[in-house]
DNA sequence: AATGAATGAGTATTCATTCAT
DNA sequence: TATGAATGAATACTCATTCAT
């Protein structure tokens, strides 16, 4: 009787709150932070501005809900390189990481960015800090899994490799928020991660 | 006999305009860019909103304002280090970036790292690109002193080097943002800088 | 059960604009259109300034609807006449003009002539000939009906009557809006109709 | 010594009032009343602001002495007629009214045209009205002049017929406000006029 | 007499949040 | 549960006026 979008009565109640969460994360791609207003949150995931506030308590609940949502996303792409060695965990992880940066919609990526760049202003940059410090103990253990097995060199300290490692993705995301994009697509981070992984192995330098 | 300002009547044009540039930096670095509202940065001057319109056409101006204020402070610490060779200028410059960026108030680094996060999100994208370009061009112009004398490996493209060499400055920046200041304190950022020194003037690695 | 607002909460949409839409012409009459700020609309509709955004977009939007109102005004008070010859319906409307101007509030009168003194300065310019054109045509097709059943000579330009006809309008309107009411008391818009129809139907002038 | 422009400092008063005030009257033709800030005038006048202050004691008293001044134009106009007849001088004052209503600049016509405009929102409203009513006065004269020489009938009320004349040039004012020069270009007026001046001599009516 | 630095009240507009329905 | 009408505090910016120099 009816091919019109049904009203949006009655939803479970965690599954409008993941719909509303993908809208965020939508909107803070679109329009970034600052600019992710409750009306477009509203718009995008297609209910009222009230209904929003059924489900969370403040527009600041809503941004945190949706870094949560992309920890996960961070998580899931760690743990599908399960199986690998580290290296190569550290080596595939990066190259996702920039191939996402460059993609249209850049899965989490972009909002990760947004996040970062328009935290401060509305009290998010504990939360942005405490989402990047679970991300790092993440990838922090995947070094050392490298250093018991001993595909990486012991004698580094595996929280300043782990620092080393995202100091590479860091500068991708900056020259991406500064439209420096040359630098992304010119391939410097790669040159860079060459360089850190062969000094974590103990390979010759490249130049050799 | 005085000079503290007993009220803030009658102040040569030029003083009142260095005095609100201080106030932008300040209120800049306190509550990062889209935060620094023309209310805060004249509670911040201590004059009336009124006032910063007689000495800037729109809030934009004044941030600009404060970019270029920047700018200097970084040009200055670059020129501090004529004379030396470019190996020691890179080093130096690092060192000192680290230093500020660990003092109170965080000198120029801090009001820096906000423009570069915050300010595309307010139409300072431009601004901010332009000067980050004018900071990597005087960089840029040390490696390619130290191509030329031979302190430099003539056959590593310069813009990339320079461009790891902000890399570092970057993450230190970004993890200061996050308060993740424990990786300043631990000095990683001297290692990485060593790293990469290493392999621009073709010296072994120092695990060898 | 009872009609009269106890509190302003929960209007029909369609009431609050109207509402807000009488208040806009309330304001103009008694200020003009340059003094019509949102704060006084807000005040005279009872309801709080965001409140009007939630029904017009801008201000501009609010004087566009009040523009629209008096339009529909003028279109009402014309085609009361209909069924009446040409010649009446040009007298007849012209004598409701009148009294209209010199009634406490004015009517439409009032905030019609504010908005011709006045909305050209505020960028209603457009809007403001865009209304006077329709009601100009309006009147025209009533000079024109008037020609083709003989009663009006065919040898004139109807435009040039139209105009005629609204020039003796707006004379009351400027004495209105320069507060010279005695000349609108006085018949003298009257006695200039007279002439003017005179002139139209080729009967032969009140001296002979 | 000196070809560079010489500092305003000490000119005669009336002088630089004069100066002032001529500058209002550009500021008003080009931007219109609310437009006409005295930072535009101090600017067009090429004094400080504070200048202003010293020879006029608020905004609206310079927009005054400017009505003034365009009272005093309107009187040398219809004083430059001195010497015609009645008729003549009402049928060339028309024409040179709508002459310098069409010319750039406009003369006195296009700042009055603003004064009537935009004066309510400075409560200027009065002292327009109070400089039409000497305008009318002015007119008046002429046509009672014209009655007692005998070549304007005497059964007409002399304030009527003054109405009407007026009635003319406001509406080619009107017209020009609302940028409906389309009926002042077709010469509506000048019809009008001789409809009125054959109907005030006792001429037949042109279709005759 | 002349200046121009400084102000504060006022402008339109935005938006997170509340709450009666 | 879901709505959306209503709000008020905050936003950047303008401008007539004052007053120490």
């Amino acid at each position: 009787m009816s091919t019109k979008p049904i009203r949006n009565r009655r939803l479970p109640a965690e599954a409008r709150r993941a719909q509303i969460v993908q809208a965020v994360l939508r909107v803070v791609s679109e329009h970034g932070v600052p600019s992710a207003t409750v009306a477009r949150i509203a718009a995008a995931a297609g209910v009222s501005e009230g209904t929003l506030y059924v489900y969370f308590s403040s527009r600041e609940d809503m941004l945190r809900a949706a870094l949560d949502a992309i920890f996960g996303d961070i998580s899931d792409l760690i743990d599908s390189t399960e199986g690998l060695s580290a290296i190569e965990r550290l080596t595939v992880t990066a190259r996702r990481h920039s191939e996402l940066a460059k993609t249209e919609g850049g899965g989490f990526v972009t909002p990760w960015v947004e996040f970062i760049a328009g935290g401060p202003q509305v009290g998010l940059r504990e939360a942005v800090a405490e989402t990047q410090n679970k991300a790092f103990e993440k990838m922090l253990s995947i070094v050392k899994q490298g250093q018991s097995d001993g595909t990486i060199r012991t004698d580094l300290d595996a929280r300043r490799l782990t620092w080393q490692w995202y100091t590479i993705m860091w500068a991708e995301n900056v020259s991406y928020l500064m439209g420096l994009s040359e630098y992304i697509d010119a391939g410097h981070s790669g040159y860079s991660l060459d360089l850190l992984l062969r000094d974590a192995t103990g390979a010759p330098p490249s130049g050799a």
